[in-house]
DNA sequence: AACTGCAGCAACCGCGCGCAG
DNA sequence: GCTGCGCGCGGTTGCTGCAGT
């Protein structure tokens, strides 16, 4: 933890500028900048007794002269006892790397996939890490495709490498060439059609309800990565998110994590041709997850993040 | 030992959504 | 239908610590 003595930048500029700035919330006599063990201990103590929730009031209510943004954030991000503290594993970075490919920068629904994971860490270790390393790569950590479109020809004769640096094949997405002919890249190109059909039908029904549903059902998913355990949402998740949760743990639990594998690659990709085919007909809830996105702007995303050219 | 540059990460900010009145 | 409030999310900032010189 940070040194909560230390004067910050930012935050010790904001304080001080507080007049300033338009803060999200009245900041005048808050305190701010890194939290100190005792502020920890008062926050700690009152969730333990009164529970999650009214963010806004808690902060009086506990004692703390902080406001409630800050206090839900240091809650969420690191006072969660289902919080899981050091360094990311090896398969808990290729679950992050397969669910971004798959999700884009929904970091809240990626986080919800991974055990004690926070949003705000996967983010980081996204941006520090794993985006660094993919464009050490050549690859568009926003896309997952080549920076430079011209080295797809040269897919077969040098391997690409994964992002631990071990040769692999091509990853569906990444290598989504429509002119590589092996036989992996025709099933992958089969699948492109296939999510552009999905893509194509979503934009054709753009205004009615039910492919918003599902639409928004397979962007969202079941956002139990805040403000509740894990393991119990899970569970709990009502029935329509059965078809997005075993839709995502079947990337987790089929593909073994095994980037570097291009058939269980294309696994992957049948499962997501599988379920938006069958979620389609699904009368699903959409209210799961409050950050949920609009469909246009799901859609908007979703090309984007698959089937950008 | 002192300095510099960089990586990692905690925290802040603004925006958007859902809901109640 | 409109408005305000509460909350959550994604993007960004900047401090801390460490490695390199």
């Amino acid at each position: 933890m940070r040194n909560p003595s230390s004067k910050s930048g930012k935050q010790g500029a904001a304080t001080i500028e507080a007049s300033k700035t338009t803060p999200c919330c009245s900041k005048v006599g808050l305190k701010r900048g890194p939290w100190t063990p005792e502020e920890d201990g008062l926050l700690s103590a009152y969730i333990n007794r009164e529970g999650e929730g009214r963010w806004r009031t808690l902060p009086k209510r506990a004692g703390l002269l902080r406001c409630g943004k800050s206090c839900r954030l240091r809650w969420m991000n690191y006072l969660r006892p289902s919080v899981k503290r050091g360094r990311i594993a090896p398969d808990e970075e290729d679950l992050i790397l397969r669910l971004h490919r798959l999700l884009g920068n929904r970091w809240s629904l990626i986080a919800g996939r991974i055990p004690g994971r926070t949003d705000n860490e996967i983010k980081n270790y996204w941006n520090t890490h794993i985006s660094k390393k993919l464009i050490g790569q050549g690859i568009d950590p926003r896309t997952h495709k080549p920076l430079d479109p011209a080295p797809l020809k040269l897919a077969s004769s040098s391997k690409p490498k994964d992002i631990d640096g071990h040769n692999c094949e091509p990853s569906p997405v990444i290598s989504a060439g429509e002119e590589i002919s092996s036989s992996s890249q025709v099933v992958v190109t089969a699948k492109d059609k296939e999510i552009a059909r999905f893509e194509d039908h979503v934009e054709h029904n753009a205004d009615h309800a039910p492919s918003t549903v599902y639409l928004d059902v397979m962007v969202t998913g079941c956002d139990d990565g805040h403000g509740m355990s894990n393991d119990e949402e899970d569970l709990n998740c009502y029935g329509g998110d059965d078809v997005f949760s075993s839709f995502l743990n079947s990337l987790i639990t089929e593909e073994a994590f095994p980037v570097h594998n291009g058939d269980s690659a294309i696994a992957s990709s049948a499962s997501v041709i599988a379920f938006t085919a069958s979620s389609s007909a699904l009368p699903l809830r959409s209210d799961c997850g409050s950050g949920m996105m609009s469909s246009a702007a799901a859609l908007d995303e979703n090309k984007t993040g698959n089937s950008q050219a």
